[in-house]
DNA sequence: TTATTCGTAACATATAAAGTTACATGAAAC
DNA sequence: GTTTCATGTAACTTTATATGTTACGAATAA
């Protein structure tokens, strides 16, 4: 199965800008990603209708973040991409008429549900900023590993 | 991203095969499942192989339970199914020079190692036996229903 | 007015799950 | 022993979907 590599590949692009000033252009943030520049305005676009990025045309345009750093989460990232399915397992069938098939369904639904919850909890406890900070002290380490 | 729906599809056609006598072919199988014969053998040898079932040929042959419906978890399934992939959403880029991805897929890793071990956790504590138990409730209170 | 950059439609490619065809192998029935 | 039934498996096709690509319109600043 091709797994949905946005959510990714947005973190990525919003800490290239996070660590950058003035907007960056969709071209620029494909080279940081290794991606194609109308995927990443088409990704980035839902991050604009949820109003965490900001887009401008034209001579020295390109994205920029449009929120405070600690005030953005995995959780409203994975919500502004809208919210794709988090599971590659799944069941066959999700209307069954056979009874057999409503009790492995119930079953492993239970069991997603719980699993599905627990992730959105630990997205909405990491905040750009956490991740922004990460990178700093992975930046600061190299940099003592060479001198 | 299309799913996985194999461990929903055997759960379906082992319930099937405990509720019935004597061994089920592939070909009735896949009518119950709504699938192909060939994926049926396809999918149910990788639990012959793991000990689960076994499978007869030739006249009054088929598929049969191997196993005591309380010492097979859905863990146990997954595991014969071959572990796959159970995450739709992964990083861009697995093994990334680039820093500030490697602050982003530390982030995203941890989160869902968490997310997995919960399921796992889930999955070990049903059984073959709890689904068949399920079914008997639902079916008594289909039967209710109707009276 | 020109160069730049986003916005977006339309189409192409890549990948993986499931389906399909075909045939070999083995086992029971006659 | 021959026929029928069923699994075992290889090879190929279909389908779904994420991502890539081409093309061009719209907006903005030099």
């Amino acid at each position: 199965m091709k797994r949905d590599s946005r959510l990714s590949s947005v973190l990525h692009a919003l800490l290239h800008m996070a660590e950058h000033d003035g907007p960056m252009t969709s071209d620029v943030l494909a080279q940081c990603l290794g991606a194609n520049p109308v995927v990443v305005r088409r990704t980035m676009g839902l991050l604009r209708n949820a109003g965490l990025v900001s887009a401008a045309r034209g001579h020295a345009g390109g994205w920029r973040i449009a929120a405070d750093l600690n005030s953005v989460n995995l959780r409203q990232l994975h919500e502004a991409l809208g919210e794709p399915a988090i599971f590659a397992i799944g069941n066959r069938n999700e209307n069954p008429q056979c009874l057999v098939e409503q009790s492995v369904n119930a079953a492993l639904e239970d069991a997603f549900s719980d699993a599905e919850a627990l992730l959105m909890t630990r997205f909405a406890d990491v905040t750009l900023a956490d991740l922004a900070q990460d990178f700093a002290r992975r930046y600061a380490s190299r940099r003592d590993v060479k001198e």
